[in-house]
RNA sequence: GGCCCCAUCGUCUAGUGGUUAGGACACCAGGUUUUCAACCUGGAGGCCCGGGUUCGAUUCCCGGUGGGGCUGCCA
C-alpha cells in the first residue's frame, strides 16, 4: 500500500508557522514516497469558528507552494458519519452514553477537588457515579433517548492496560489506561470531537502516517482505544518536536513575536475582531522557498549536515522522518534573514525583477527599467525584498538640500563642500556633460579618481560627497555603478548640491 | 499537582563506547572594497548535574535539575 498523509489543521484560528512546518514535512514525507497528500479541515467545533481563518490556511500553502492531491475535505460535512460511528462504538462496548449536564459536571469537579484531587477526570473511578449508560437501568437509558434527552457518548477507557505505540520519532511511548480520561466523542450538539472526527477520517481516507504536533503525543492513547474498538489497524505516529519562543520560555506566541518584530505566519493576518494586522513572511519580503528552507530546518537536517540552502527538490529527495529531531526548536530570525538573503542571491536577473516589483509598487516606486536595475544594486545588501525596495524609495525621494531648520546639520555637515571639492566636482560635472557616451562605470570612477588626484584630494573624500549628494547615503553600492545607472539624475543632483554650498 | 516529551557552542544542528566533538547564523579579527554589503581567511564559544555499567562515557541505564506539552461537550 502507498503512502497517505493529511494536514488537518482546525480553522480557529490562522496558521502559523510551525503549521506550515507540519505540513511542509507531511508533504516531504508524500512527495518522497510518491504518495498522496490530503488536506483536511478540522470544523468540528461551530463555538470556536474564525471567519477567514480557513481562507488564510490554504493561502499559505498555496504561497509557499504546498500543494495538495485531494481536498480541502471538511469534516462539518460528514457529521453524520461520524455520529454513526460514535454510535457503532457504543455497540462494540467501547463507548457509552452520558447525560450529565454541564452544572453536574462541574459540581463532580469541585467535589473532587475539595477532597484534594488537583485534576478531576471523568473516567475508570468517577463514571461509576455519574448519570451514565454503565450506571442507570437500561430502560432508563433507552427512555432518555427516546425522549431526545441530550447526551454526549464517552470512550469506555478499559482500567487496567498498558497502552503503547512506537512513535517515528521518539521511540515507544507508554500510558497507564488509568490515567486517561473517558473523552467525549460526540458531543451533545451531535458534532464529533477532534479525537472521533480524527481517527474515521485517518482511517476512512486511508491514512498511513500520521505526521503531527507533539502536544498530540497524550491523546494519541485515546486514538489507539478508538482503532482498538472499531477493530482497525492504527497508522504510524510521527510528534514532531515544537516550535519555541526566541527567548526560551514556551511555545512562541502571536503576542511576544509582535513584540520582536518576528514574523509567525506565512502571509499576512488580520484579525477579523480587533482588526489588527500582522504581517507574515511574504510581506516582509522573503521568497517561499526561502520560508521552506528557513522551516525545514526547524528540526529536520539532509544527511549532509554540512549544508544549511538546499532546494525543493534536494528535500524531497532526502527527506526522512529518521532525520528529524526530537527536542523543540526556536526560530533564529538572524539566520533566517541570511537565509532569504542567500535565495535573493541566487535568483536570475528575471526573477528579480519580477519578485521585486510589487514590493517596489507597493512603496510607491513604480517598477520600470530604472528602478528594477537600482533594486538590483542594492540585491546583495540587503536581507528583504522589502529593504531593497525601502532603499530604492529612499534614494528616489532624496533631494541634496540643505536644511539646517530641520535639524539635519550634522548630516549636512559631511556634505559641506570646500572650494577645491566644489571645483571638483563642477569639472566632473563638465567633463561627464561632455563625454556622456563613453561614461561607463569604470570610466566615472577611473575618472573621479584623476580629478581628486590632480587637486590632491583624497578620491575617498571626493567619492563619498558625490555618494551623498546623489544618494544621500555614506554607503551603498559601488558608485560608478550608482552614477552609470542613475545619469541624468545624476548630475542634476551633483549639481544642485554645488549651488547649495 | 498528575501524566507525557525533551536536553551538544547564545541559536539551529551533525556526530561517536576511545573524535583535536564537525557545520551554519550571530559575534570578533584580518583580507578585499571609495564605502556598506557580498565574498575569502582566521578566532572565540558547547556535550545540564550526580550516580551506575565499562578498561574507557558526551554517547548506554537510573535519579536529579531545567525546559516544553497535555490535563474542556477546543483542536
Amino acid at each position: 500500500m502507498g503512502v497517505c498523509v493529511r494536514f488537518a489543521p482546525s480553522p480557529t484560528g490562522p496558521l502559523h508557522i510551525g503549521g506550515v512546518r507540519t505540513a511542509l514535512f507531511n508533504w516531504l514525507f508524500a512527495r518522497h514516497h510518491q504518495g498522496k497528500f490530503i488536506l483536511r479541515i478540522e470544523d468540528t467545533d461551530r463555538s470556536r469558528y474564525v471567519p477567514g481563518a480557513e481562507q488564510h490556511i490554504i493561502e499559505s500553502l498555496r504561497w509557499v507552494g504546498l500543494t495538495w492531491d485531494e481536498g480541502p475535505i471538511r469534516q462539518s460535512t460528514r457529521t453524520e458519519l461520524y455520529r454513526r460511528y460514535a454510535h457503532e462504538l457504543v455497540q462494540r462496548g467501547y463507548a457509552y452514553y452520558a447525560f450529565d449536564t454541564e452544572e453536574e459536571l462541574e459540581r463532580m469537579r469541585q467535589d473532587l477537588r475539595a477532597a484534594g484531587v488537583p485534576n478531576p477526570q471523568y473516567n475508570v473511578y468517577t463514571r461509576q457515579y455519574m448519570r451514565n449508560s454503565l450506571t442507570l437501568p437500561e430502560e432508563e437509558v433507552q427512555r432518555r433517548l427516546a425522549s431526545g434527552e441530550p447526551y454526549v457518548i464517552r470512550l469506555y477507557v478499559p482500567a487496567d492496560r498498558e497502552i503503547r505505540f512506537h512513535d517515528q520519532i521518539r521511540g515507544w511511548i507508554r500510558f497507564q489506561s488509568r490515567e486517561l480520561d473517558d473523552k467525549i466523542l460526540l458531543k451533545s450538539d451531535g458534532f464529533p470531537t477532534y479525537h472521533l472526527a480524527n481517527v474515521v477520517d485517518d482511517h476512512l481516507m486511508g491514512v498511513t502516517h500520521v505526521i503531527r504536533g507533539e502536544e498530540w503525543i497524550p491523546s494519541t492513547p485515546i486514538h489507539l482505544l478508538i482503532y482498538e474498538g472499531m477493530g482497525w489497524t492504527p497508522p504510524e505516529f510521527a510528534h514532531l518536536p515544537l516550535i519555541l519562543r526566541p527567548d526560551g520560555k514556551g511555545k512562541l506566541s502571536k503576542r511576544e513575536a509582535l513584540q520582536l518584530g518576528i514574523p509567525i505566519y506565512v502571509i499576512q493576518w488580520k484579525d477579523p475582531h480587533t482588526g489588527e494586522e500582522m504581517p507574515g513572511f511574504r510581506e516582509l519580503g522573503f521568497l517561499p522557498e526561502a520560508v521552506l528552507n528557513i522551516l525545514a530546518l526547524l528540526g529536520w537536517h539532509p544527511p549532509d549536515a554540512q549544508r544549511e540552502i538546499f532546494t525543493l527538490q534536494e528535500m524531497i529527495q532526502t527527506f526522512s522522518l529518521e532525520r528529524i529531531g526530537a527536542s523543540g526548536a526556536r526560530l533564529n530570525y538572524e539566520k533566517a534573514l541570511w537565509i532569504n538573503q542567500q535565495y535573493l542571491q541566487r535568483l536570475s536577473e528575471e526573477a528579480f525583477r519580477q519578485k521585486v516589483a510589487p514590493f517596489l509598487e507597493a512603496v510607491g516606486v513604480p517598477p520600470d527599467a530604472f528602478h528594477l536595475e537600482l533594486a538590483n544594486l542594492y540585491r546583495t545588501r540587503a536581507h528583504t525584498l522589502r529593504e531593497i525596495a525601502d532603499e530604492v524609495r529612499a534614494i528616489r525621494e532624496w533631494t541634496p538640500v540643505r536644511s539646517i531648520q530641520s535639524g539635519e546639520v550634522s548630516a549636512l555637515e559631511s556634505v559641506t563642500l570646500n572650494a577645491c571639492e566644489q571645483d571638483a566636482l563642477q569639472a566632473f560635472l563638465r567633463w561627464w556633460r561632455a563625454h556622456t557616451g563613453e561614461a561607463t562605470p569604470d570610466v566615472l570612477t577611473q575618472k573621479i579618481r584623476e580629478i581628486a588626484r590632480e587637486r590632491e584630494l583624497k578620491p575617498g573624500q571626493l567619492m563619498l560627497k558625490i555618494r551623498w549628494a546623489i544618494s544621500g547615503k555614506r554607503q551603498g553600492p559601488p558608485l560608478g555603478a550608482l552614477l552609470h545607472l542613475m545619469k541624468d539624475k545624476a548630475i542634476e543632483r551633483i549639481a544642485k548640491l554645488i549651488e547649495q554650498t
